[in-house]
DNA sequence: TAGATGTTCCGCCATT
DNA sequence: CTAATGGCGGAACATC
């Protein structure tokens, strides 16, 4: 079975909206383990040619037919202010909505579905510079202004560019996990270019867990990274039983716990490396490893070189400001979700 | 190198 | 009735 994705397109389209669409949907993914993925159909009235930003032409391969069937509509922003929005996209549109699909937009598209009346009473959002504009427009609109995205049931709304990425990444994670989505953010976000093998990935920061009590014991691991540590206290600390905490932090993070933790402190690791002269051994002992032929193994593991030859490969090019680890969890904790 | 010992993690299932 | 919980056991892996 094949989940079908309809995305709207019109003049004045931003193709890089389009782009991460075709990206995470539009995609055969044979390497994931799932039940079913999406198949993409990339629609316009009358299959009507659209202007993308850019100078050039989309031709989509459906018409609105493919939008009001499917189970999962996406709007990418499209500059759309002055004009009217024709009456059959617009009906389209409630078609799907009706039929119970999801709709979903990525910056201005969110006018579309206001002018649908889809999110009349509803929470929304949408890039900082429509916001004035759509709150005097559809003042009913509940508007979060400062969020990347808002998932508001079967209406899924984002802001900029990068937001709809994001606000993708959370769609596939509805639909097929944690472990999946992470996995898709990995084969999408490419490490910045590196000599020799693919080592060094740079994995994408799992959000943070929308459970408190994880929170808390991750945030508790995280302040004393170099302890001593077991899954049966860090399942105290969420005030579970281990193995309830190894579920729900499985289906949060995507990852089982000590892995998780292990990865914080490797990631811990690679500053030190960076930025300071101490020895391997010592780094192992202030990150929390027990022998440094553990922390050796596990680096290799997860960064495809030894600590020796990765603080090596920094030092060589000091002024490549973009290549950088991936981001620790610790900062992303304060974060708003 | 081999082997004994410990830890994690996940499927299964009774219990809540 | 369904959903969540947590104990148990064993495979896989790590450690000594």
């Amino acid at each position: 079975m094949a989940h079908r994705v309809a995305a709207l397109v019109f003049d004045g389209l931003d193709p890089f909206e389009l782009g991460i669409v075709v990206e995470l949907f539009g995609l055969p993914r044979p390497e994931l383990d799932v039940p079913w993925w999406y198949e993409l159909a990339v629609c316009a009235q009358d299959r009507a040619p659209a202007r993308a930003m850019g100078g050039f032409t989309i031709e989509p391969s459906q018409g609105l037919d493919a939008v009001a069937a499917a189970d999962t509509v996406i709007v990418p922003g499209c500059p759309p202010l002055e004009r009217p929005f024709p009456e059959p996209v617009l009906d389209a549109l409630r078609t799907a909505h009706a039929g119970g699909a999801r709709v979903v937009s990525i910056c201005s598209g969110v006018f579309l579905l206001a002018a649908a009346g889809l999110v009349d009473g509803r929470r929304a959002t949408t890039h900082w510079r429509f916001v004035e504009t759509l709150r005097e427009r559809y003042p009913g609109v509940d508007l979060d202004a400062g969020a990347l995205y808002v998932d508001d049931g079967e209406i899924l709304t984002s802001a900029g560019s990068a937001a709809g990425l994001d606000l993708c990444l959370h769609i596939v994670r509805r639909d097929h996990g944690t472990a999946i989505a992470n996995d898709v953010a990995r084969r999408l976000v490419i490490a910045p270019h590196r000599a020799g093998d693919q080592a060094q990935l740079v994995e994408r920061p799992v959000a943070p867990p929308d459970d408190r009590r994880l929170r808390q014991a991750m945030d508790w691991a995280l302040g004393r990274l170099a302890e001593p540590t077991t899954l049966a206290d860090l399942a105290h600390h969420a005030f579970m039983s281990p193995r309830t905490f190894t579920r729900r932090f499985g289906e949060a993070v995507g990852q089982s716990p000590m892995a998780w933790f292990l990865r914080q402190r490797v990631d811990a690791s690679l500053a030190l490396l960076e930025e300071t002269d101490r020895s391997v051994e010592e780094i192992a002992a202030a990150v929390g490893f027990s022998s440094a032929a553990a922390y050796r193994k596990q680096f290799r593991h997860r960064h495809g070189l030894s600590p020796t030859a990765y603080r090596r490969s920094r030092r060589a090019s000091p002024r490549r400001v973009v290549q950088r680890g991936p981001v620790p969890f610790a900062r992303l904790l304060g974060h708003a979700h």
